[in-house]
DNA sequence: CCCTTGACTATCT
DNA sequence: GAGATAGCCAAGG
């Protein structure tokens, strides 16, 4: 096994985990969360290797779109989750405050 | 050892 | 705001 991801990964998915529901989370921001900062790729990996049953859904790119290509049937299925978790979209990105960011951000909306 | 590849990002046009 | 470019870092050929 290799000895960068048997510590890296789990990290990785402790940290996405702990994604609140209705919420997401950038590559980025969860590598840097997982105390490995610029490793937004690396993450990509070890989603791609996770075999829990993690919410891997709330994991998007840092500009709210979803990491796959657009009309696949891994992006439909990752679009239709975020849907159930209330989470709306604006195009092809979602609208969804990070764990990170104020209460401010969630309480803005196209509904007054 | 060199080059390419990725569920990425920030910056510039 | 969309497309191009340059960084990024480990893994694999």
């Amino acid at each position: 096994m290799n000895i960068f991801q048997a510590k890296f990964d789990p990290c990785i998915w402790k940290v996405v985990a702990s994604i609140p529901l209705g919420q997401v989370m950038a590559y980025g921001e969860i590598a840097r969360a997982a105390g490995y900062p610029g490793y937004s790729r690396m993450v990509s990996k070890a989603m791609g290797r996770c075999p829990d049953p993690l919410p891997w859904f709330r994991v998007v790119r840092s500009d709210r779109t979803l990491a796959f290509e657009y009309g696949s049937d891994s992006y439909r299925e990752q679009s239709q989750l975020l849907k159930l978790e209330g989470i709306r979209f604006e195009g092809n990105k979602v609208i969804a405050a990070s764990p990170l960011d104020t209460v401010d951000k969630m309480l803005w909306g196209p509904r007054d």
